[in-house]
This record gives C-alpha cells, sequence and structure tokens, in this order.
DNA sequence: AGCCAGGCTCTCG
DNA sequence: CGAGAGCATGGC
C-alpha cells in the first residue's frame, strides 16, 4: 500500500486541516477537551519548518476564525426566540456553530463543485482537487494537503481539473476564478472588509459560473456572514419545508418570507435547521 | 437501471 | 421576460 493520505478531515475526534501561514503551511490538529458549557479546544501545530510564535499566533487566529470562537451564540438565540420551531431546534443543537473556510476562494471553489450534484458525489471531488492540486505537507508519514491556491490552479489546464470528475463548463468556471485571482482582476478576501454585503454578492453573481446561490453560499461560509441565507438551496429549502410546511416542498422566495421569523442570523438558522434535519430532530 | 442531488449558462420563443 | 436542454458523478 502507498503512503497514507488526507485533506480536511474530521475523524476519530480530531479535526486536521493544512493552513497556509505565510509562506509556511501548518497542520492543524483540533480537539474538543471541554463541554458544551464550557468549551475547550485544544490545537496542536505540525509544520515540515520550525514553527516561530508569529507563525504560531497566526495560526491560531485563524483556528479561531475557523470556528468562529469569538461569536456569541447567545445573542443568535435571542434572535429566534420569538419563533417556536427555530427556538426548540436552537436548544437542540445548543452550542453548534457553522465552520468557516480559511479562505474565500476555498468557499468559491466549493461552492461550484457543489453546484446540482449532491453533498457526498461534492465531497469525492473536493478531495480529488486537493490531492491533485493542493500542496503538499508531511507529517509523521502521512501527506496532508493544503486546499490549492488560485496560483495552483492556473499553473495546471481546464482539463486537468475537469479529470476530477467536474464538467467542462464547472471546470472552466474555476480556472476562470483563478485566474481573474492571479491577474489581480478579483480580490476575495478584500471583499471581506465590505459591509455592503448585497454589493459583495452582486459582484460575485457577476462572475461567470456563479449564480445567486453560489454568491450566498461563499459569502456565509467563506466570509462569516452568518446573516446571509442562500435561500435558493435545495437542502435549505427541503429542512424549511419540513419543519414549517407539512413537508411540501417551497421556492427561494417563499423560503426568504419565512426566515424573516428568525431575526438577524438567516444564515446561520437555516443550517441550524439542516443539521436538525440530518439528527432526525422532531419538534 | 434510472432518477436525482446544496445550479448555471445558453438558446429560443 | 420564461421555459427547456445539457452537464458530471455516484448513492439509492
Amino acid at each position: 500500500m502507498g503512503l497514507n493520505h488526507q485533506v480536511k478531515a474530521y475523524s476519530d475526534e480530531v479535526f486536521s486541516q493544512v493552513l497556509r501561514i505565510g509562506d509556511q503551511l501548518v497542520l492543524v490538529k483540533v480537539m474538543s477537551q471541554g463541554t458544551v458549557q464550557y468549551p475547550e479546544l485544544r490545537v496542536e501545530y505540525s509544520s515540515n519548518q520550525p514553527i516561530t510564535t508569529k507563525t504560531r499566533l497566526m495560526a491560531q487566529r485563524v483556528v479561531e476564525y475557523v470556528f468562529n470562537l469569538n461569536f456569541d451564540l447567545s445573542k443568535f438565540y435571542r434572535s429566534v426566540e420569538n419563533d417556536a420551531v427555530m427556538l426548540q431546534v436552537s436548544r437542540c443543537l445548543y452550542g453548534f456553530k457553522y465552520p468557516t473556510t480559511p479562505s474565500v476562494f476555498e468557499s468559491l471553489v466549493d461552492s461550484i463543485v457543489e453546484q446540482q450534484i449532491s453533498i457526498k458525489v461534492a465531497r469525492t471531488i473536493e478531495e480529488r482537487l486537493a490531492l491533485k492540486f493542493g500542496d503538499k505537507l508531511m507529517v509523521d508519514d502521512v501527506e496532508y494537503y493544503a486546499f490549492p491556491t488560485p496560483q495552483n490552479i492556473v499553473a495546471r489546464s481546464i482539463g486537468d481539473i475537469q479529470g476530477c470528475g467536474l464538467s467542462q463548463r464547472k471546470a472552466e468556471y474555476i480556472f476562470g476564478v483563478a485566474r481573474m485571482i492571479v491577474e489581480g482582476e478579483l480580490d476575495l478576501e478584500e471583499m471581506k472588509n465590505c459591509q455592503d454585503i448585497p454589493s459583495v454578492i452582486g459582484v460575485l453573481d457577476g462572475i461567470k459560473g456563479v449564480g445567486i446561490w453560489t454568491a450566498e453560499l461563499t459569502v456565509f461560509r467563506g466570509m462569516q456572514r452568518l446573516e446571509v441565507l442562500p435561500a435558493d438551496d435545495f437542502g435549505i429549502r427541503r429542512a424549511v419545508s419540513k419543519y414549517y410546511c407539512g413537508g411540501k416542498l417551497i421556492k427561494g422566495a417563499e423560503t426568504r418570507e419565512i426566515a424573516k421569523l428568525w431575526g438577524k442570523w438567516q444564515g446561520l438558522a437555516a443550517f441550524y435547521l439542516l443539521a436538525a434535519e440530518f439528527l432526525g430532530i422532531t419538534v
């Protein structure tokens, strides 16, 4: 058998992911040590170069960002307390946070991959992308792969992307986004500083291969904008239908109407609903 | 076996 | 405008 290899993964209660800190690849292993009431994470950092104090602090900041550790859930819970269904769901899932991707690019690429196809298929393809295009970090005889950078992508071809199981067009979209970033036509990280989220969604929507659904999902999980609701999402529509409409599948517009019950963080609320459905929670 | 999944673009009326 | 075709893969 060949060497063990993996990309972003959660197994045996350990979450592991390669982060890019400056020019250095750092593997972080995150484990929960606390309780829901008193959460505490233990994080181990490894690299193939010495890890300076500065690098470690930067990595720690990324971990805090990815796990959204500074977001106070109690304000989210207060915002949904006028909706009996969401109140109950949020109590069942007390403490649940939806993770953010380290880069906006990762969220955008994943969102394009996830268009139309099932999550399970998408995960397989995303893993292939990392294995094929991502930079490798070797730790304890295991090969860990970072998510590909735009530079990693443009150094290869559209055909190489397609080889991971994507359609010709999706491969073109992903290559196109990577090219725009490398050429300086698009700065996704800078967009995190923009307060005008509708305009950010509009800019993303203008990119070839990116529609409203892709733009909203990208902003939600790539920029940690938990107020953004990808209302056209099939899974979200199905979950909202299940808990609010007796199972009859609704459209995006109706989903947005119902979501008004949830106050400010409608995107997070929707993902609470998805998690509730996945776990078989009934209200 | 065939249908369908966390859509989007292009084309045509 | 709205509607329809085509796309890729793998789970069920």
